[in-house]
DNA sequence: CCTAATCTCTCTAGCGGCTATAGGTTCAAG
DNA sequence: CTTGAACCTATAGCCGCTAGAGAGATTAGG
């Protein structure tokens, strides 16, 4: 039987998040020992990774709900996990072109100057103006 | 004389995120009719299309905050403003970088289930189990 | 000039996903 | 049995907005 702090210490999720997914209802209710206090099992433990694992990899708290969900119907088509997986992949996906074009928008922007003082500094004003931009972002 | 509407239609930011700028001081306080509405000249409305701008590329408030003040003394150097966009580009690149091994991932697992049960979704576990992670997220 | 429709005002609360603090209780080592 | 670390609940705060209520201002048409 784990703490609610050795169980923090196994998956690298923070104690007072390990409480926060339990209120948002994403682990069970842990039991608790005659003072109250939380103990997990084996159980609890492989959850609480599976859920860490998931947000690392960017799931949103509703996405790991319905996962979590199906992997309780064991006997259930797994079309469903599949496609959560390839919704987030595809959302990365344009988050990472997005971030590519600002990128090279910035980094555009910072070859405009080389004056050394405000008054002259492209960097701001390239900042005020979208018109200056290259592309769409 | 524009009201909080005309500002908002021409540069695109909501009524009510205008309004959230003033209070946070990314905007001077306009000035006000009889009747306590909200008026701006062609000033405010390029303040405002500088900070949508620099939203768009994803500054944050505060480093908006400082461009801003910045900008309000054209005599003094314009390193700070050449670093602020130089750490923020740095940002961006790292955060892409993430992305990149995140889709990486989630295209890898996405891959290791033909399944159609959940009981056997291979989805499913490799995302309880960070060991069968190829690389570092 | 009056009315009706559309803005606009302030204030407050909510979103996601935590994180921090306060003030109290329980556990485990010595 | 004592101490000190870990735990409990409850509440508030973070960012960058967004939504809603309820009241007042403005403007176009008749």
């Amino acid at each position: 039987m784990f703490s609610i702090g050795d169980l923090s210490r196994r998956t690298g999720v923070k104690v007072p998040t390990i409480r926060y997914y339990e209120q948002m209802g994403l682990i069970a209710a842990a039991g608790r020992t005659e003072g109250n206090q939380r103990r997990y099992d084996r159980d609890g433990l492989e959850r609480l990774s599976f859920i860490r694992h998931a947000r690392d990899l960017g799931l949103s708290i509703e996405a790991i709900r319905e996962l979590a969900e199906l992997s309780a119907h064991p006997e259930e088509p797994c079309a469903d996990a599949h496609r959560i997986a390839r919704e987030h992949r595809a959302e990365i996906h344009a988050r990472i072109e997005r971030l590519r074009r600002l990128e090279a928008e910035l980094g555009r922007i910072e070859q405009m100057c080389d004056a050394d003082r405000v008054g002259e500094c492209r960097i701001i004003e390239a900042l005020a103006d979208h018109g200056l931009c290259s592309g769409e972002h």
